[in-house]
DNA sequence: GCCGGCATCTAGAACGTTCTAGATGGCTGC
DNA sequence: GCAGCCATCTAGAACGTTCTAGATGCCGGC
């Protein structure tokens, strides 16, 4: 059934036991167990042999600890977030093909970013991706200061020197919703804000912008929000409350969005009959059939491999480079939206 | 602003480092940092002191390289999976209070569950917390003879010698499904099935076992499904396009009823006024206001507090016990169930 | 004045790997 | 037959920590 115990004492197989068994070094060992050039191939193949007999594996900590270079990128992340779980999956694609590996340390409740940040350096990352960072610009630069950081989603002013920043150009996405809602004939647009979180007041400023381009300045509505399904109930009430009614909304992500038109659904007003819906991220809940929701998505694949390379030049030599790589949103029509 | 460089030339401090400033020993330091009693208090201060001046942050592989506990428990999830980040969460905070650390490896488009778990036992976990696994009894049984497995939802029949099992009593919660719709009138109840998704088959056979106790027999109808939207969709449209229609439909899981859901809405009947619908989780989305769904939950804190004892109390000395804990669901009942 | 015991501290090995420097041996070219 | 070179292999140090064993100094009791 299971294999045969693989060392005689409990001990999880070493170098040295592949090595013993095999008639060799530990220094030959290592050098075909790395794959790399310096053994022959009749030896190649009696050690990996050996090394299968006894199942060993190499122990990654003590690899890493005597290479100075541990190839490991840290990655932190709210584990609640679809967009950060999103981001998360291809940040492993873009770390493996730019030979890095991905050290995961989870945002939760309970667990803070302190918490998540000390654990990965402690894991010697070589860098840090940290995903909607909400740690004060001071603390950011003390981070920088040991290592390549590069913040996701969350624009840094003033920049914090040594800090990469990669993001949606979220303030174009709102304009493109903006854009869309009025080609459709709305002019009382109200927007559903973010607060403090990650990329809010770009959203914000975008909106504005947008309103006062098609000369919409005096229907400007902004209501405080946030990035929960509950954020969106709340404001829909405060929205169906409030007369006049907009006859578009502008949601700061899919998760409040979704919240609005539940709350909306509830109180019997038709979406997009009555009300028009934008949301922002095109996350998984935004295309369910049942909530089919226009929504500005976010480049999940660009972002991730550019947060890669962002750290990875710098890892390879290149200068430290504080500044913004800014990706291009895109306005994806679905059913919540319909002419006015 | 940020603080000088911490060590002359560029390397990360070391005790080493602050041994010498402090004026004292390697081990001295080491039993400051440690906390562990053997120093006096002026030289504890001194040796903080020191430590802090110069940013030490302890290597935490060359620390379980030499120790030879890790206290590092792996955890293997999908990172698409809400029930599974749900867990994880909970994860956390059950581990720190059983004094071990938690290492996330996840389960993503182009990561498999063998490298997910290859990247753990390379980092020297002492112990794995497989959520859902669909890796093979064999693997597992493999794994189980390196180490402490639990396995979580997934149920193992037969027993895999050294695997621990901790998952809800799927067929009771399919039975309290059914329960709840007959007790509203309902005769024709549907499942749509998971397939072989962890805890399918437990979750068919009690729908099956619960319908004949009811005098249904005859009323069983099993549609093939999944665990995703799309599957619920998909099956949805089965449902409509196949007369006689049932009154009730039972999901594999609150994702597929989310999808069934959206798919009668399009189609224009209406929940509960038609079909009364049930899922399984009690995951996020089924709390959303405008989903709402009566579905079974599961005892997330528990499963995980009793996964992570699993594996304390084995590598605290205790027997290998093979054998499950099975954790009781409860029905929540919300709005998508009525009367028939 | 001596001894035992405690608190405090330290030297040096050990963990499992990679790296540096060098040893060995066979082959080529003259 | 010999120098030189390459391919192959090895000894031993190194990475940053913890652990074992023991050293040192101080105190109280006889």
């Amino acid at each position: 059934m299971s294999p045969p115990p693989a060392v005689p004492d409990g001990r999880r197989p070493t170098l040295a036991d592949v090595a013993a068994r095999a008639g060799v070094s530990t220094a030959l060992v290592s050098i075909v167990m790395r794959g790399v050039t310096g053994a022959s191939a009749a030896t190649r193949e009696r050690v990996l042999q050996a090394a299968k007999e006894i199942g060993y594996r190499p122990d990654s900590r003590a690899r890493l600890l005597r290479s100075n270079r541990t190839y490991l990128i840290g990655v932190q992340f709210e584990i609640q977030e679809p967009f950060h779980t999103d981001l998360v999956e291809r940040l492993y694609a873009a770390a493996e093909s730019a030979g890095y590996q991905l050290a995961l340390s989870a945002v939760a409740a309970g667990r803070s970013e302190r918490q998540a940040v000390e654990s990965l350096l402690g894991d010697r990352c070589e860098a840090l991706v940290l995903l909607g960072p909400r740690a004060p610009a001071g603390r950011l630069a003390e981070l920088a200061a040991l290592l390549p950081v590069v913040s996701v989603a969350r624009r840094l002013r003033p920049a914090v020197p040594g800090v990469r920043v990669v993001r949606t150009a979220d303030d174009e996405g709102a304009r493109q919703a903006v854009d869309h809602l009025v080609s459709l004939g709305h002019r009382d647009i109200l927007h559903i804000d973010g607060g403090r979180a990650p990329g809010a007041a770009e959203r914000r400023r975008g909106y504005r912008t947008a309103m006062n381009d098609h000369g919409l300045a005096d229907r400007v509505r902004v209501l405080p929000g946030g990035l929960t399904e509950q954020d969106g109930a709340t404001a829909a009430r405060a929205i169906l409350d409030a007369a006049p009614w907009p006859s578009a909304v502008l949601a700061f992500n899919d998760a409040c969005a979704t919240g609005l038109l539940g709350a909306f659904f509830r109180a019997g007003v038709s979406v997009p009959g009555e009300f028009s819906v934008v949301g922002f991220d095109d996350s998984r809940v935004a295309r369910l059939p049942h909530v089919d929701l226009t929504t500005v998505a976010q480049d999940i694949p660009r972002i991730a491999e550019l947060a890669v390379a962002a750290v990875t030049v710098r890892l390879e030599g290149g200068e430290p480079r504080t500044g913004e790589d800014v990706v291009a949103p895109r306005l994806v029509v679905r059913g919540t939206t319909a002419p006015r």
